[in-house]
DNA sequence: TAATATTACGTATTACGTAAAGATT
DNA sequence: AATCTTTACGTAATACGTAATATTA
């Protein structure tokens, strides 16, 4: 079973018929049919009822179209979300400072920045034995905001 | 974007290292080091650290595996979901009787019936009209039940 | 007869395997 | 040197298209 077969099965459905689905598809009846039958054979069922030249949704094909339509929100949403992290329109923001920074400085800085990058999780990490703040006099590391 | 750019994946990040999970995934390296390199890009994101001949999950790779798990659970637990379906060992069995049967006969058999097929939903169907009563007395309709 | 679905088969895409190169411990 | 990843390229699997058949409104 791949994506494809279960994009295949809802244009089907959604069309009500294999002809339209398959232009919608800009792929040719044959081939769409082809599919649908393959994914029946995986499934071990028939989703759809053939009468005559007419195909329609059995009561199982009714159940695992809602299903199946669920799945192809999530993997579209999968994708989504992989291009929001890569855009850096989405992600985590980890800020390792002082206490005192962390105190003094910091709030009204990540005020403006939460607004202005809704998408970004600010993370937050205290320095309590002072390793970051050693490792920044000593050059070792940089903190950049914004 | 097909579910085997994503089981390839997961099969990666599992293993460690892209010969091991080749191996696993029966098939070759330069293969499967193709079908992450394509995700990637469909992705637009670097989903593994390449260091050396090492290959570590990215903080975005992280993530995206986590919810990449998800997705082809429900994928795996859609197609269980239509095969039982199929098989009988899950559905609905939709009754349809007068009140008086309901009431007198399909409490005690519904009860065993339960207890054996505990996969299968049982929706009773009020014959308020006396219309079932009338097809079944003229042999239009059979009810069986087991 | 027009419209739709299926079957049969050839073609084209693409996933895969083999060979070679690059890189790191 | 040994191990792992990547690139290049030929092969094989398979999704797709074309042609023909079947079925029905």
């Amino acid at each position: 079973m791949e994506l494809r077969h279960l994009r295949y099965f809802v244009a089907v459905a959604d069309a009500g018929n294999v002809s339209r689905a398959a232009q919608r598809l800009h792929i040719t009846q044959p081939a769409l049919t082809r599919q649908i039958q393959d994914l029946e054979r995986e499934f071990a069922s028939r989703l759809f009822d053939r009468i005559g030249r007419r195909i329609i949704l059995t009561r199982d094909g009714e159940e695992i179209l809602e299903r199946t339509r669920r799945l192809l929100a999530d993997a579209e949403a999968l994708g989504e979300r992989a291009r929001a992290l890569a855009g850096g329109e989405a992600g985590v923001l980890r800020i390792g400072a002082v206490p005192q920074f962390i105190e003094a400085v910091l709030p009204e800085v990540l005020t403006g920045y939460a607004l202005t990058f809704p998408g970004i999780d600010v993370e937050l990490v205290e320095d309590g034995g002072g390793l970051l703040l050693r490792r920044l006099q000593q050059g070792e590391l940089h903190l950049a905001v914004g």
